[in-house]
DNA sequence: TTGTACGCGTTATCAG
DNA sequence: CTGATAACGCGTACAA
């Protein structure tokens, strides 16, 4: 019961010192007992934990990452934590974090290298173990530089870095083909027998947009596709909306719409809807992503699956493991799905 | 030049020293003078924000946590970062600590008493400077009192603790009226005629349900309603799946649903469209939320509006705010939004 | 107003 | 295998 006593006598939560004193042990044996790798005598090791559990101590991360280094904690840079795409990964991710008592610190951008910067910045300044970072990257290498050269600081440093859709890191990897991913979504189209198609796309200044852009366009010249036009606007439903909305009225003769992701063409088909355009009988829609609800839009999104909660789950899982040799790459598949926004072009 | 020099022989970032150093005063000075408020004169302080700025200076948080207080970070409790409910309030939650310049870190549970209780405790041993915690409570006042009495320990010891949804801890909170939202769905409905009304709800476990159960059953109880039968699943789309499957097999001649979340009328509509049930001619649909994508769904979800993001932006200037007297409580109204999911019943 | 010196809780080094 | 003890970077009484 003098534990308890003591316990009572600080205000704040348990100390290892605490633990240490009523194990009967110096605070280094605690110390080693509680974290280090058996070390410590089977029957000291027993009475520390028995101490700790007693007590209910829990380590202050604070203390260890500033006698030690790092902390357990796994930064996340995303792009608005809204958007399904993001929160999908982010699920995966906090899910394997938290399997190996990791916590997870989210940190959302404006997809500016701007911004890119000061979230880096902020979870460096944090200290955290791990960093991974989702969201594309930036065309303009001038933009890269400056984030990626913090990003490499921060690996240098010992910290685990993993990228999720990002080529031009030196760091550990989970990679989408996004080139092949659109492909599939264009040659779809194609073999339905479009041949004059709109494509709804995010600002260029992203890569992931570049390669999707790619992915189409390897698609469209491999066949002969008469006209492919191209419109460049946010990437969110609003602007799939926006880029729709100038599609249909500069060119009413497209018989089918690409969406560069599914956030996109849900705005596409929000606009058709409110035109009286229907979908597929007089043109068709396609994303890429395969969020959750895009089989419950109107109509049920024909799309190109990407494994966003896998992504996360392995980008979380690369993190996670001790920094070693060569960066690791994992690249991920893609697959059609096809369901009701699909249709070959009117007669 | 020579802080350069001194700033490469070191191997980590800037410390506070290298900064006191730097603009020729001592380490308390230069303390003061980034973070205390305004004891410092003029002439000095510039020098020192200037030294900073050369060095790049970020405060190292755990050693200020260590020395003094807690952290800028802001906890976020909630179940599935992926569905939209969550995502939505992360987002407002994060957007506004950011402009705080907080970070913020995010742990998911189960809906489970125990893996509830498993989150606070890590947020707590990681020192947050504040807690929210979104998310139903519990029922059953056993599985609250652990969870509840951790928080108020929390709340005890200095954190800023803010509930959203949850009125059963004295502390700051955000609460969105479920009795109301849910009467005000089934009042549509049972204005538009329907006498026989499925609901499919979540496990009562949970206060939210039971809160909109409760409003339901007032609306139900204000008019004639002939029958109206409850289905409880899972609180997701596969639970409001499998809740519709049960009622429909069970109860053919019913004539509107309400899900007590988008999400589970999500489900509900997949079945309805699957078994060819036209809605809403044949059967009504409505939900509770409206997550961004119920606009988009095939048809369009009537549904009543919680502000979500809203909701996440005033949880966070509460949290952030200095701690001080009673606690506020902030309650937020909702909006009956009538789209293309509801109509008279079938004559 | 400014500087000195101690303590925060842990890990790691070095003796025993 | 175990125990002292010195960092780690910062806030802050206390002294000047």
């Amino acid at each position: 019961m003098a534990h308890r006593w003591q316990e009572r006598e600080r205000s704040g939560a348990p100390r290892l010192t605490d633990v240490a004193v009523l194990a009967g042990v110096s605070i280094a044996t605690a110390s080693r007992a509680l974290s280090g790798g058996g070390v410590v005598s089977p029957g000291l090791t027993r009475r520390v934990l028995e101490a700790a559990d007693e007590l209910s101590y829990t380590v202050n991360p604070h203390a260890r990452s500033l006698a030690g280094g790092l902390t357990s904690v796994l930064g996340l840079m995303v792009y608005e934590i809204d958007d399904p795409y993001f929160a999908e990964i982010a699920g995966g991710v906090i899910q394997v974090a938290g399997e190996h008592g990791w916590s997870v610190q989210v940190s959302h951008q404006d997809r500016e290298a701007a911004s890119d910067l000061a979230g880096v910045r902020m979870l460096r300044g944090q200290r955290v173990g791990a960093l991974i970072i989702a969201g594309s990257g930036y065309r303009d290498p001038a933009k890269n530089a400056t984030v990626n050269a913090e990003l490499e600081a921060y690996a240098a440093s010992g910290g685990r870095l993993v990228a999720i859709g990002h080529r031009d890191i030196g760091c550990d990897a989970v990679l989408p083909d996004n080139v092949g991913a659109a492909r599939v979504a264009a040659e779809h189209l194609i073999a339905l027998g479009h041949r004059r198609i709109g494509v709804i796309s995010g600002p260029d200044t992203l890569t992931t947009v570049v390669d999707r852009g790619r992915g189409i366009d390897r698609a469209a010249r491999a066949a002969d596709v008469e006209e492919i036009v191209w419109a460049h606007a946010a990437f969110t439903r609003d602007g799939g909306r926006a880029a729709t909305v100038r599609l249909l009225d500069s060119h009413p003769g497209l018989t089918a719409i690409i969406a560069l992701n599914d956030t996109m063409a849900t705005g596409a088909l929000s606009v058709l809807r409110e035109r009286g355009i229907p979908v597929p009988q007089a043109v068709s829609v396609t994303g890429i992503d395969d969020v959750q609800v895009a089989q419950d839009l109107a109509p049920a999104l024909t799309t190109v699956r990407l494994p966003m909660a896998s992504m996360g789950r392995q980008a979380a899982r690369l993190a996670l493991r001790p920094a070693g040799g060569e960066p690791t790459v994992r690249e991920v598949g893609h697959e059609l799905v096809v369901r009701a926004s699909t249709a070959p072009p009117p007669a």
